[in-house]
DNA sequence: ATGGCGGCCTGCGGCCGA
């Protein structure tokens, strides 16, 4: 089975692009990320007609998941257990993940909160996203050693110093600092491998808009594949899709490749 | 080559992103 994970920034703006991923790496399973529109605005049609099924979740413009699978989609869940709300007055649960079991494997698209700044009440609501998908996903097996679990998705998190451009740029940032860094180790900690990395040594999976970063390969890593035990020892094979980041209307992240045996 | 932010909104500037 090959499985993807994508920040697609924005499914209306790029549903193309996300067509010709699907097609390119002849796809079972694409998470995706920042769909950024509400369910009755999703391309759903688009997919269809290729022969995909969607599950998604999108509450307004931000935010926004959705699982694409062509080896069926079942037990949608939106959200996990204990997950984090945000917002004044009122925090709401923010439309940042879904889960779905596709072709036996339990699938999760994440969008962890970006935390903004280390003094932004964005931060705290991040590390306490973290610390709480760790202990839901820890639970689940606790319930199954042997369960099939993907979780993936863009983690907001740079796990090393070669995991950006330039570390002095990002001191005092965030994405980088240590609780930042202590949360996603927890989840590798937890029983979670990064499947990808020892495929992808010294990539990125993201390039700012800006500042030319992209040419000048001034990246992140900061989408990630982890697996179950069980699943990652299936996987084969892992790859980021650097191409897709080039060319006019390119999402900033490449898609996040996993091949798993059958 | 890979190229100088881009997405959203009942918009026309402000927000969010990392």
């Amino acid at each position: 089975m090959r499985i993807a994970t994508w920040n697609v920034n924005s499914i209306r703006s790029r549903v193309d692009r996300a067509l010709g991923v699907l097609e390119r790496h002849d796809l079972d399973v694409l998470a995706l990320q920042e769909t950024k529109c509400k369910d009755v605005q999703f391309p759903l049609d688009r997919f269809t007609e290729a022969g995909y099924e969607v599950a998604f979740h999108g509450l307004d413009q931000w935010n926004g998941v959705a699982i694409v699978s062509r080896v069926g989609i079942e037990d949608v869940q939106i959200g996990f257990d204990g997950m984090p709300h945000w917002g004044e007055p009122d925090p709401v649960a923010e439309a940042r993940a879904i889960g779905a079991t596709c072709g036996g494997v339990r699938i999760w698209s994440l969008y962890i909160p970006n935390g903004r700044a280390l003094d932004n009440p964005h931060y705290a609501y991040k590390l306490d996203w973290l610390a709480s998908l760790r202990d839901t996903a820890a639970g689940w097996l606790a319930d199954d050693p042997q369960a099939q679990i993907c979780l993936m998705g863009d983690w907001n998190v740079a796990p090393r110093d070669e995991d950006v451009w330039d570390p002095g740029f990002f001191e005092g940032k965030t994405h980088v600092s240590g609780p930042e860094r202590a949360a996603f180790q927890a989840m590798i900690d937890a029983g979670y491998d990064d499947v990808v990395r020892p495929h992808t040594e010294g990539q990125y999976t993201y390039w700012d808009y800006t500042q030319l970063r992209f040419p000048k390969k001034q990246g992140m890593r900061i989408d990630f594949a982890l697996a179950s035990p069980a699943l990652a020892t299936r996987v084969t094979a892992a790859a980021i899709d650097r191409e897709e980041r080039k060319g006019k209307g390119a999402s900033d992240h490449a898609p996040v490749l996993v091949v798993i045996e059958d």
